[in-house]
DNA sequence: AGCTTGCATTGATGAACGTCAATACAGGCC
DNA sequence: GGCCTGTATTGACGTTCATCAATGCAAGCT
């Protein structure tokens, strides 16, 4: 696990873990009570707009690509306290993270976690027919 | 656009679209206020327990499946109205519908919704380097 | 040291949300 | 018609959330 922050307080959310898929699969079988309080947290995340649009600019960045908070803030007409108490939910939910590198702080897509939601997401490879074949993770 | 209800006031979602992959895609490059509102209302329908558990039970039935209320409701340590109000917010972010027949109604997902939903998370397809080859949807 | 810039945290406020009891509505059955 | 069952809607209440101004902290600068 990595938070490379220590001046933060680490309340990282492992839920769409860190290797294979994460759970069986939204339509493979009914949710267990407490799959479903992990899970929603992170949909949670995403259910808002301005984190939505942190997301997919930090995303946008590719695998391995950072964005610098004086990039990010700049771009929502918000406060920026507001900005970073965003930036922070969507680090609790798993997301992302971030490292402060001088006097900035950059900001990370966890690897593969957007692939394993969406592979949640997805019915085909969950259905009974198809054998739960390598996916790309 | 199929609400099949009319005592129901409709104000389901059109989102993620009956066809196509919705939009870009959250990697693909920065949403757009509009999109990123639009979108957060559906993650924000799946950001609760309660609702992920429901859309799970009736995703379970895979394509085409239904589930009754009456078999819903029970599986859920809260009120009968409390229910309903959930199912109404899957209703309205365009994740499922119903239909009343005789005394009963019955739910399903929208079909192909989910799989849109995976498809704008997943950063593969959007990558500039692969071309978006046939995934399995 | 002091100043400045970038970002996180605190505390407060109004809005949105989850929940319930009560009620309304629809359909089947007597 | 009247009654009963299943489900949606209404209205109220407490909790959570998004937002801001004010403050705190870290690092670079002079």
């Amino acid at each position: 696990m990595n938070v490379n922050i220590e001046f933060m307080t680490n309340e990282e959310l492992v839920v769409i873990g860190q290797d294979g898929a994460c759970c069986p699969g939204l339509s493979a079988a009914p949710l267990d009570e407490d799959r479903a309080v992990e899970l929603a947290r992170v949909f949670k995340a995403l259910g808002d707009p301005i984190r939505l649009r942190l997301m997919s600019m930090i995303a946008s960045r590719g695998e391995g690509g950072e964005v610098c908070v004086c990039e990010l803030t700049p771009a929502f007409d918000l406060s920026q306290p507001t900005v970073s108490h965003h930036l922070k939910l969507l680090r609790q939910a798993g997301l992302i993270d971030c490292e402060r590198r001088g006097t900035w702080v950059y900001y990370w897509v966890l690897p593969g976690v957007l692939d394993r939601l969406a592979g949640f997401l997805t019915t085909a490879r969950t259905a009974a027919g198809a054998p739960p074949e390598g996916l790309p993770s």
